[in-house]
DNA sequence: ATTGAATGATACGGTCCCGTAACGATGTAG
DNA sequence: CTACATCGTTACGGGACCGTATCATTCAAT
């Protein structure tokens, strides 16, 4: 079944989620950088710098630098596509996959203590 | 009652409502500067720099940069206390009441769209 | 009046990101 | 073999942001 949010529940479960993270330190991720690290790991592979660019509808450096940010924060990986050496095959990492599931805990947990 | 999200909705909630932002062109703002947008717009006045900045545990130079590139977003507003000249109270705006609302309402579309 | 505390802003050197344009590497078609 | 297209990256000048330190302004206390 659908999720019904009325206005002050969406703004506040934003609100609590965010300052959790700024909170406790965690990287702070433009909207950009989060769009692109939660298609990897949500959307089904492979994902490309030109596939990435094309579905945001940004430019190809755009996500090139998201991903050198996000790569050194070792959140995902990057290799040549062997079939056609163009490419470039945008990953996960162990670590990418710890930072996106305790970022949906948080959610949940925030969510769970909403105001009725 | 409370709001309970299984961990695949709340990813997809928040890269679908992340997704929505940047295909839109909005303004790629951080986590830190949502926070503090945030505040402004759902907590009761009156915000202060250093009040910002202790709750979000960050220095006050944050707080005031973030200011000065959402003040010219015309998010946020900023005016002197009158009763305290030392104190700059953090207003809001048309624009940013607007932003917030339609955010909002982003929110709450993608969490009806959600797959059970 | 003088001292000290408190507030927000600014300066600094450094890093990241921007949009646009060009680039090297690779693949494809004639 | 020679164009040409495609892919991701890099270059460029400019702006935003970082953390730390310092600043001017204002207030409070002596």
């Amino acid at each position: 079944m659908a999720i019904a949010l009325r206005p002050s529940q969406a703004l506040r479960l934003w609100q609590q989620v965010a300052l959790h993270e700024v909170e406790n330190g965690m990287p702070d991720l433009s909207t950009r950088q989060l769009s692109i690290l939660l298609i990897i790991y949500l959307d089904p592979p492979p994902h490309t710098v030109r596939g990435l660019a094309s579905r945001l509808n940004v430019s190809k450096p755009v996500i090139t630098r998201a991903l050198d940010t996000m790569g050194a924060l070792d959140l995902v990986s990057r290799r040549r596509d062997d079939a056609d050496r163009r490419n470039v095959l945008i990953g996960r990492t162990v670590a990418g996959a710890l930072f996106v599931e305790r970022f949906g805990d948080v959610v949940i947990a925030k969510a769970a203590e909403l105001p009725t």
